[in-house]
DNA sequence: TAGCATGGTGAGTAATTAATTACTTACTTG
DNA sequence: CAAGTAAGTAATTAATTACTCACCATGCTA
């Protein structure tokens, strides 16, 4: 009989939960992610994940729930430092960048679910992360050409696509080496060529 | 009792079960694809499967190498198909563009196995295929440079993770409106993006 | 035409899974 | 401090999983 687990109020308890599965998605997929291995990381039993949430599923929409909040207003955050639409752009991204340095378990998650064909609330939630990051992108760039530092032709919807896809490229680059921290020196030239891209030719 | 399935020889069968494989993942991960739903596609008893296959990883691993030389092998006569470098490149990128909406599975098995830490022969194949196609676009950007098409000092290793985060962008973009075609919309103007970047500015 | 390898079936198996159960223990509060 | 409730446990559940196996059918070839 092993002693029993410290006593937490459900609230601190799911917190702890979420946390324990975007750490272990960081090492493997979120579908491979089992509620003994989830009560394993916390000390806990089985059975006692079912106190704070009604089932698996739940688990893994509080961990986007918690993702949706803490990076759009980190992200937002970041936007607000910029002096210039284009700084903005700049400090949106590395903001993003070092999101996913830190939360490395938070991309996987997002893909995972984008690609399931069902709309789940889940699902739904991945969604409205991505689509208001794309709002956040459209404005930004928009502000970019208003200022004239891009020219007035500039596909905005594009560039956005562009940019979110820029981060993947990292993330999958990082997959390869096999070390996330690795993002973060590459990011840097990656986002030069972005910024050329979307620059005002002189 | 049903009828008895068409009896097929091994490479035949094993082709159709490579080919169900990657048609499924379209529509579910690879990991919840499971041995019976294989089956099922095709029309055949569980248990066939393991007539051809060793076990489920050998299928995958098959789909893999599948789609190591078909990708690999229509990147390759694309690139040889533009007049100049900056030609290789923009055919290269419709052809994979192409190749991914013609199996739109293809890259969420790319993913899921890139994700997974432990190094097993499908991982090893999947960064096998990601090696020869970043091999091909560094490559193709040195001679964009040699051209005097891409200034001295673009960053050709940045280039190339921005190239192949396009494709991605452009995946997880298809993934949130749902449906793949637009991917081939949508690829034109990111991609003269992209070919402004790392463009010699005028 | 007899023999036989190949490829098919469908009913097994052990292992693993999410979820539930009956029961226990620690807080809190009137 | 008595009683209620919140949070824990261990054991068990029904499903589902990949894989195996004994047997059957088909067509080629000796």
């Amino acid at each position: 009989m092993l002693i029993q687990a410290q006593r937490l109020p459900t609230e601190a308890r799911q917190a702890e939960i979420v946390a324990a599965a975007l750490r272990l998605a960081q090492l493997s997929s979120p579908e491979s992610i089992t509620t003994t291995d989830l009560a394993g990381a916390l000390g806990l039993s089985q059975g006692a994940l079912f106190k704070h949430f009604p089932n698996k599923e739940a688990v893994w929409l509080a961990a986007m729930t918690w993702t949706t909040e803490n990076l759009l207003r980190s992200l937002i955050q970041a936007a607000e430092q910029g002096a210039s639409p284009l700084e903005s752009l700049r400090c949106v991204f590395f903001a993003h960048i070092d999101f996913v340095v830190e939360h490395p378990g938070v991309p996987r998650v997002i893909l995972h679910e984008l690609q399931k064909p069902v709309d789940s609330p889940l699902k739904q939630q991945v969604r409205a992360l991505m689509t208001g990051y794309r709002q956040l992108l459209l404005r930004l760039l928009e502000a970019c050409v208003q200022s004239g530092d891009s020219p007035q032709k500039l596909d905005t919807s594009a560039a956005a696509t562009l940019l979110m896809g820029v981060v993947q490229g990292l993330v999958m680059q990082s997959m390869l080496s096999g070390q996330i921290s690795s993002m973060r020196t590459q990011a840097a030239p990656v986002f030069s060529l972005y910024l050329h891209g979307i620059n005002k030719s002189s």
